[in-house]
DNA sequence: ACCCTCCTGTCA
DNA sequence: TGACAGGAGGGT
């Protein structure tokens, strides 16, 4: 499910829901994820709640002063799921495989698959994802032609390292791919200037676009507070195998890149 | 670049 | 019953 706009999503509405807070305990209810709580973070104090890739991480001041911060880092994976809880409202903990208790209300962590994952650190550095954050300054043309360069990997699959840009998924890659005109096979390493700039143009955008409709919810994508994403109806290729292209009516292809599926018009996106 | 694994649920 | 699912780490 999460990807960029998803996980900025929930961080952005947990952030106005529980910024200031104060963590009473971290509940883990799931024994895969016990290794996660050797550091505590009981009566550390929510300074904010921020992404950090796809990583939802909660600030946390500690409860006294001569003590380091911590940053509490969640990964929601493929089904992962923070679900605000307010004051006065029961929590329903049966399906939840950790709960953050709050002084006030609380914060429950529910994930089918269970592939997601929690982390607590005590230096910032470790939590910096190691790629560029697509919607930050830093990703002007020339640092992605840089990023690109020499890579043999085709392009939808580069889109998916998060050692270069972080937050990109396997819908927006396919959607990224398709709003530049570029054959999602095509070698990253190989694109011209007009491309990369295309490219470029197009990351910004779709991400912006699906921030602003708060993500988009496939199957079972849902916020912090229980809402679907509304960016699926804007969605041109991923998951419209044998649908007409909306620009050009040709049938959207689908094939498989490094064991996921890619959606493209072979019209708009000619090889 | 290919393979598998971690899990559970849903759909053809 | 098998294929597939928004992610990522590991191995060859």
């Amino acid at each position: 499910m999460p990807e960029l706009p998803e996980v900025e999503t929930v961080a952005r509405q947990l952030n106005a829901a529980i910024a200031g807070r104060r963590i009473r305990h971290l509940r883990l209810l799931d024994p895969k994820l016990r290794a996660a709580g050797r550091l505590s973070v009981d009566d550390y104090r929510i300074e904010a709640v921020r992404r950090y890739g796809k990583q939802v991480v909660f600030e946390l001041v500690p409860p006294r002063k001569r003590s380091v911060a911590r940053w509490l880092c969640v990964h929601l994976r493929m089904t992962g799921r923070l679900i605000h809880v307010p004051a006065g409202q029961t929590m329903d903990a049966t399906k939840a495989r950790a709960v953050i208790e709050l002084d006030h209300g609380g914060v429950l962590f529910r994930d089918t698959r269970r592939f997601g994952t929690i982390g607590i650190h005590e230096d910032q550095a470790a939590v910096l994802p190691a790629g560029v954050e697509p919607l930050s300054n830093e990703l002007t043309v020339a640092r992605l032609k840089e990023l690109l360069a020499n890579s043999p990997t085709p392009l939808k699959t580069w889109l998916l390292m998060q050692d270069r840009l972080v937050g990109l998924g396997n819908i927006y890659a396919s959607e990224i791919c398709f709003a530049a005109g570029i054959h999602p096979a095509r070698p990253a390493g190989r694109l011209s200037d007009a491309e990369i700039r295309r490219l470029r143009t197009a990351i910004r955008r779709i991400l912006t676009a699906a921030i602003k409709h708060c993500g988009t919810t496939f199957s079972d994508f849902q916020d912090s507070r229980g809402e679907v994403g509304g960016y699926v109806k804007y969605l041109k290729v991923y998951h419209r195998a044998g649908e007409p292209c909306r620009r050009c009516s040709t049938p959207i292809e689908k094939i498989t890149q490094a064991q996921r599926s890619t959606y493209f018009c072979p019209t708009c996106q000619p090889d």
